[in-house]
DNA sequence: TTGGAATGTCAACAAGGCTGACGTAAGCTG
DNA sequence: CAGCTTACGTCAGCCTTGTTGACATTCCAA
């Protein structure tokens, strides 16, 4: 697997993209990046008793609103009892809203509250706020380059959840 | 800050890419992606009693050779603490050795070993493969618009840090 | 020589992952 | 109806990885 370090090199300009060196970059841009990304957003829950945890239900409740649990737990990709801390303090603050699903009452349908959309405006206001910057620095082209090479990144299972995200506004 | 939210898309389509929209998007694309950037070194990390932070502490070791403990603080951006535990049991299990400065004797430079440079190639090598996938899938120009975006996406200091990762190979 | 920088260490704590086990209510199926 | 399965919650315990605070050591530099 480490082989091929320097093979594709010299194929062409076209392939400098593949070389090791590139790869690691890409890794190392990645890692920076990923710091600033989730750097705003940190710092406002810093303030409070909250977590990034608690940021990723917010955000995918106030997505995906009415939601249940199971579904929230495929999409974070946690266990129940890691969420289930969460979800919990969420609702003792009133944050989120737990329903009782009409026609399957094992089913808990999740929403936020006004509370807990004023948080979740906060919180995606600053995270947006820097991403619309990096996409304005960049321009267009650079952000359809962007979101191409994060979707090959993903397993197949989260680019099913992610295109699910895509198309749903509910 | 949550104002413009329909504000550019009548703009014209040049503009259509800030759109709350598309920059949720982005965002849902980035935390989907890290998951998959970190998934299979962290399955490998796994079957060890090491971690994420033990790769990292790896990975840079690796690619600033020789750097000190403050050097190495500064990129990964932790505290001492935190860093010293996970520097501990990679000294202790001989994948890093720690050398005393000959200049400055308060320093400490940081190596891999060669048990630590195995496994450094085995996390990359599982690292880089997806990588290397996701940039032949999405092709030289996307991978020159995410590396934009990304950069874009840092802080001043991360930036530096980055600058600095990519002209050295050392 | 003394202050401060660089490093390390101990202790305590919290967030947020994980597994395993168990309970309850509700739905489904033979 | 009886019994299995599903959805959810919860308790207990463990791990990694982050945090602060306090303190010791070593050594450079003014």
């Amino acid at each position: 697997m480490s082989d091929g370090r320097m093979a594709q090199v010299y194929r062409g300009e076209s392939l400098l993209f593949l070389t090791d060196e590139q790869l690691r970059q890409g890794i190392e841009a990645m890692f920076f990046a990923y710091r600033g990304f989730t750097a705003d957003p940190d710092r406002i829950l810093g303030e409070m008793a909250y977590g990034r945890a608690h940021h990723r239900a917010i955000h995918f409740i106030n997505r995906v609103s009415g939601t249940t649990v199971n579904n929230l737990l495929a999409i974070l990709g946690v266990t129940k009892q890691s969420l289930n801390r969460v979800l919990r303090t969420l609702i003792a603050e009133g944050l989120v809203e737990s329903r009782v699903g009409t026609i399957d009452k094992r089913e808990r349908h999740l929403f936020l509250t006004e509370a807990g959309h004023e948080l979740e405006t906060r919180l995606s206001d600053a995270q947006r706020a820097r991403m619309r910057a990096a996409f304005r620095d960049a321009g267009p082209e650079a952000v359809a380059g962007f979101k191409q090479v994060l979707e090959a990144m993903m397993d197949s299972d989260m680019r099913n959840a992610y295109a699910k995200m895509r198309g749903n506004t509910t």
